[in-house]
DNA sequence: AGGTATGTGGGGAAAAGTGGGGCGTTTGCC
DNA sequence: GGCAAACGCCCCACTTTTCCCCACATACCT
């Protein structure tokens, strides 16, 4: 299972590409095929899940129940917003608009490893998130993960 | 299986014709040859089924007892709407006007891959949806997929 | 300091979306 | 039964967008 880490900012051009930092691109596993979905992710950003990790999640939604309203709005609101990219020869991959609007992503993109997923975030609205949730990291640890 | 996802606004040409995407067509099984049962969804939108899909769906159906009048009922409701219509040339179907009437279709169609289905919704009906089924997807994500 | 890998930008070919025309079949009317 | 209008179907043509490839610049490693 492919864990990203670290973080960098690169630029969009203009015709919305952006690149995907080599080290990630190396933490790939062979059977995401290059290839990522894009989802609205929470706090205003973009979840780029790979492809295999992508297949896991589709499977968890299927199981849901599409009779019950609730699980169908849930699902459909997931998966129109969700788009699969591949990487062209340089390693880049496209945003599509509806998701870069979403993310307030203009010519420039954060991008941040987390575990299965790359997450893609407005450089100055990740600084503010970072503000609004500066709580002290120690005492998150502990309350996140006990002691 | 197939498995749609993501969404566009299409037109729809005097002739009551409508293209599906290039991504979902390519996400299509084989099986489907290009062929869509359509019929009356939830929400005031049409279902769009591909061959191979709306098979599985009518295997459900037969299985329920036609002893039962509610069930008798059901099938009959759920079968007199479905249409079979099969990709053109130019990778369009043509809505029957029956459906478009229900969904509200006039000449712009907003296309949503929803798992083993694709939905055809009037622009406007939909976001009169959205607001009216705008409960934080955090929370609906906690309640239906449980913690 | 040179070579390799990485990030950035742009141009051209191919495909996707959109609209319209023509032919054949069906349907309704005279 | 014959005619005409309507409808559906298939093909063609135009426009726009997307994708792919090539080229340059910068950073990194040796």
């Amino acid at each position: 299972m492919a864990r990203f880490k670290g973080q960098a900012e690169y630029s969009v051009d203009a015709k919305g590409r952006t690149a995907i930092p080599a080290k990630m691109r190396a933490a790939l596993s062979p059977d995401a095929q290059g290839t990522f979905t894009l989802t609205k992710g929470f706090e205003r950003c973009i979840y780029a899940y790979p492809m295999d990790q992508w297949k896991l999640k589709e499977d968890e939604y299927s199981s849901l129940n599409t009779n019950d309203r609730e699980a169908r709005h849930l699902v459909r609101m997931i998966l129109m917003w969700a788009e699969e990219v591949s990487l062209d020869g340089q390693g880049r991959i496209s945003l599509p608009k509806s998701l870069s609007e979403y993310a307030g992503i203009g010519d420039k993109a954060l991008i941040i490893g987390n575990m299965d997923r790359i997450e893609l975030w407005n450089p100055e609205a990740f600084s503010t998130y970072l503000q609004e949730n500066s709580e002290d990291q120690e005492s998150l640890v502990q309350k996140v993960m006990g002691s």
